[in-house]
DNA sequence: TTGATATAGTTACAAACGTAACTATAATTT
DNA sequence: AAATTATAGTTACGTTTGTAACTATATCAA
């Protein structure tokens, strides 16, 4: 006879079931504060955590696909949050930086960040937290 | 001074992150297999393990908002893998259960899916698959 | 009973997405 | 040096999504 299914003991379905619920908790803020998407909020994280670098870098460290962050420099761009400077050796490429403006937005939702993450680490208990995480990681290299 | 965000310990998106990285292993299967998206996917796969049942059921047990829940299941009938019917006494609601040809094919993803998730379980571990169900579960009720 | 409110499900429209094709430039090969 | 291949980033196009509005039916209240 045939093995049951279980969409509840499903890892990618629990996996993203948990994931929006959590996400979405956050989005609200950044959504309602300045009408951003997840895409240009991770844009706009990764340039205030680990400053200037090519879309290529962004697309690097958040896994956003090159489209994805073409689109989302490009409307950063247009709320003057950030700029590009052209690299003069290699001109396919250009260093893109936050402006004093999108550093003070960064700076507003990277304190929202935090207090949300904590949050959730008070919510699980600092340990069950950090064995969540390394779990994730884990999965990473599946 | 201000305190440093790390995206890379931020919940929201390290759960994403990984939530994308693993459902794309098994999305590859139904995707490939029959062309599925993930929203009909689900429906057919909440079907086929609780029954038959309403759009609204299917949204309960999903997750999934009353509009996709409604395209997914169009769509899956027309190609023949579920029907209809009517209820006699409340004439808004319709009882959705699968054909033959949609049991057959859950069948298939079913298995796919068993597979799918004993090799995550392998990756991790029992115990530790376990332990990132349940601390999955606890995010929940956040 | 009739008027108001709630629920089930669909549809319309704009925004976001995925894929592939494209432009431009740089690096490599012959 | 010319031809080929690789890389950075954008654009075009069709699909999927989110939100809100809508239709239809049922329930509740006056």
């Amino acid at each position: 006879m045939t093995e049951k299914f279980d969409l509840d003991g499903f890892l990618p379905f629990v996996l993203h079931h948990t994931s929006e619920k959590v996400s979405f908790g956050f989005r609200d803020i950044y959504r309602d504060r300045y009408r951003m998407t997840r895409s240009e909020w991770r844009v706009l994280a990764t340039l205030g955590q680990y400053g200037p670098q090519t879309a290529t870098g962004i697309g690097t460290r958040t896994g956003l696909h090159k489209t994805k962050v073409s689109r989302a420099v490009a409307s950063i761009e247009a709320r003057h949050w950030l700029k590009r400077q052209q690299d003069e050796n290699d001109r396919r490429i250009a260093l893109i930086s936050l402006t004093r403006q999108g550093e003070s937005a960064f700076a507003s939702l990277a304190t929202a960040g935090n207090v949300f993450n904590q949050k959730a680490r008070a919510h699980l208990g600092g340990q069950d937290f950090d064995a969540l995480m390394n779990l994730l990681g884990k999965l990473e290299t599946m």
